[in-house]
DNA sequence: ACTTGAAACAGACAAATGTCTGGTTTACAA
DNA sequence: TTGTAAACCAGACATTTGTCTGTTTCAAGT
């Protein structure tokens, strides 16, 4: 590589980036046009040599197809918000979400959502209605774990507790039920990570 | 429009904005295949709606030129962490966090810092020890906010009740008691903004 | 000077993509 | 029923866009 290169190099990244980041990474010409090549293949090599030196991803063939490459363990992830999640499985409710919002993630490699919490069955446990819940999607979780499963076609929040003899879904509130339940009938959407509760506006 | 129509219009609308917040607006074709229409006029015309609707923003002719429209400023921030902050003022805090968080923040013009709640006096809040608390810097509160404030040099979080008479700091837990001052000797540290809380391990 | 390899250039082609025109179906109301 | 407007469909076209091939320019080393 000539000397010079690796500076307009590093620029064209920047450019790239920064246009993936505004919402619509360039088209090959875009870049050849924001830095004044005179031939398209130009621009090209230079993104070419980049995806190669691992800087960006790429789909080959697709229009505007340069992508940052993964991050670290924590990435920001546009998260579904579901409402209430009822009498059907949890994929459909995953294609249609109430909103979304962008969190950093810490765990890359599960799927996660956000869950907005109806009623107050988990109120001691400090979640309130309204609140975000963001969960991880897994079908097993450990005892104690604050759980979100279907129960009668709806979507609940509850702490499980796992005996040798059945499962119960323990409210955190006297007012509510304790579900008890065997291991068939129990549909676990995913794990409890964390909790968010927005006071000034409403993350739409 | 026809009734069924604005359920699927909003399922292409969240379709393109996860597209979008994936770093990728999808192509016409795109949307009608994910939607299974078998023109692709068809696709275009909710897109065509959607934009008129100002649901989205649109550049025309441009290849995946699909975007959101303008939101209030969300961006990425290292948030300074606080434990306890005591005998002091804020400003020293400040420069010894107990670690840093990036979290989105939705006004960039303010300063925000992060809070660890130690005690129990906003457990009715839903507030519970160990929870993070983002905390907007401002001097002026409305009434019945949840504030954090300087007492008897440490920092506290309650709510703020302001009468003509007097301002009260209120606990959320019967079991402490409630402060009474004027308008002298308070100093507001902030409103609190967002809850968050870690079930899944804590972030460093 | 000569060689060499990278960078830049020029032109072309195929596929992807946005757009247009006109026709057909369908829900809903008069 | 009939009318109507919206939604959907079918096909075509022009532009954009990614890709390819070959040539030229240029800086650096021998």
């Amino acid at each position: 590589m000539r000397a010079s290169t690796a500076h307009l190099r590093k620029r064209i990244l920047s450019y790239v980036k920064r246009r993936i980041l505004e919402g619509q990474p360039p088209t090959i010409r875009e870049v050849q046009e924001a830095f004044g090549f005179a031939a398209v293949e130009s621009a090209r090599q230079h993104l070419k040599a980049l995806v190669e030196a691992g800087e960006l991803l790429q789909v080959s063939g697709r229009s505007r197809g340069y992508g940052l490459p993964k991050q670290r363990h924590i990435k920001r992830r546009a998260l579904p918000i579901l409402g209430a999640v009822q009498a059907g499985d949890l994929t459909t409710a995953l294609e249609d979400p109430e909103g979304f919002l962008e969190l950093p993630v810490r765990n890359v490699h599960d799927e996660h959502f956000l869950l907005r919490v109806e009623g107050e069955s988990m109120i001691n446990a400090g979640i309130h209605p309204g609140d975000l819940l963001l969960v991880r999607r897994t079908s097993v979780a450990p005892n104690g774990a604050i759980v979100v499963a279907m129960i009668d076609d709806e979507a609940t929040v509850k702490r499980i507790k796992i005996t040798p003899k059945s499962i119960k879904l323990v409210p955190e509130n006297p007012n509510f039920p304790t579900i008890e339940t065997n291991d068939r009938n129990l549909r676990l959407l995913g794990i409890v990570s964390e909790i968010h509760r927005y006071l000034e506006g409403v993350p739409s």
